[in-house]
DNA sequence: CTATTAAAAACAATCGTTCGATTGAAAAAA
DNA sequence: TTTTTTCAATCGAACGATTGTTTTTAATAG
């Protein structure tokens, strides 16, 4: 019996023995269900439909995830993991690009167009990173399971990182709430493009970002943000 | 045979005969189905409890409607003239203030004020309008039946007229890209409050909007929009 | 009586989940 | 080396529950 309660293969195993490939169908599963969810959330994807479009049997994902719920939650970890190698550099970036600073407004000011343009081209990216984002901004509106993991492992990690920028920048303490509003706005404003992201080609009447302007698109972000935290005038012209 | 295919029962008839009540169940059905809607998606309620919840039989709902995607339809077209008496007023109010100020720039930014002031209230309050905006969010990263009517009544309306008072106040033309990247900062930034409103809570502190300060938010805000459009100088300081 | 509204019952389809059986390769025994 | 054992991995079939829809029947007002 390999499904009885005490064996829970929620995490890979593959140790050797068995039959092989099971890894590769686990991780088949996990990428084929980020994208489904995302683009139609938990409700709108069934079992059957995952288990085709990963080439698996329906039972494997109970095998591997203990049911629908399971591998739901089981995504959003995944997605942390995949998603460490692009955020924790840009967190830890902030971080010290803070501390380097001090009260050079000069250096915060390149500190957030750096900011900006490695926010933005995350999230309008053409690859994985944006089906990642659908799943993100669905939990932040309808929070079930995947909240959780996002606001501890994404949310406040950027959160904070960011609110010592703008503390910085406008001589508060990261702890004040005009500190706290300014940096949603801040970090609101580009998800918001990732959010809207076919309302705003729309209005541009572009195909895709790639296809229009992009660095135009960072180009006006970054001013909107400069003029924001009062740091246009320090800063040097953007090409 | 109420439901033959030349009698389409989905406007409001109730013309005196039969049974009482038509009206109120319709009515009821559509206001129900609004709330759960936007709370859970397309998928993720059932005709049945929608029914239970509505107080009324299951088969009502394809009686008015012709089965849940009809009503889905209809949930959309009623939220539109639901909310014409907050929103043409506000477009109209806009794209007025803007031929009045002309190149005042004094004038803009009271205009400014008095927009974000609008979107945020709208977006925060507790009321109906919070619901609605719980739906739109949803079409517009998966747009489904619903999106083009949002798009068609008031996502085009309110760029077209915000780009009106964006193009004063940079000095730039209404259709130059700048513009309509701008626009989508300015009102990218108050819905993103709406559609991250549990996390700008969670980050705040706060239990509610009315618990806390919203005044202070909308202030805060307010006071970025008008860096972003270079118009705080020329703005008296808010209270 | 006729038209309209409402409810109850039944419909086929699909849902998530579970089950026992089978596969194939590594590990152990011969 | 060959044979046997073990076990993760996979499969097809079926479960009961629930889905959206339709049909049938009852009730009410003009």
């Amino acid at each position: 019996m390999p499904n009885s309660d005490p064996v829970i293969p929620l995490e890979a195993r593959s140790q050797g023995r068995g039959r092989p490939g099971g890894d590769k169908s686990r991780a088949r599963i996990l990428a084929t269900a980020g994208e489904l969810f995302a683009e139609r959330g938990f409700n709108g994807v069934s079992t059957r439909e995952l288990a085709k479009a990963a080439d698996v049997n329906v039972s494997t994902i109970a095998y591997y995830f203990r049911g629908k719920k399971g591998l739901y939650r089981a995504v959003f970890k995944q997605l942390i993991e995949d998603t460490n190698p692009f955020f924790l550099p840009t967190t830890a970036h902030i971080c010290q690009g803070v501390i380097n600073a001090g009260s050079d407004k000069q250096k915060l000011a390149s500190l957030t167009r750096w900011l900006i343009q490695a926010l933005l081209e995350g999230v309008l990216s053409e690859d994985t990173i944006r089906w990642q984002m659908g799943l993100m901004l669905r939990e932040y509106h309808q929070p079930t399971d995947g909240f959780s993991i996002l606001m501890e492992n994404r949310v406040n990690p950027m959160h904070d990182a960011v609110a010592g920028l703008v503390a910085a920048a406008t001589d508060r303490e990261p702890e004040a709430s005009e500190t706290v509003l300014l940096t949603c706005c801040l970090i609101g404003q580009c998800m918001a493009f990732g959010a809207a992201r076919g309302l705003v080609l729309a209005r541009l009447g572009w195909d895709s970002f790639e296809a229009g302007d992009l660095p135009q698109v960072v180009d006006t972000v970054t001013r909107a943000a400069l003029a924001m935290l009062g740091l246009l005038e320090e800063s040097a012209d953007v090409a």
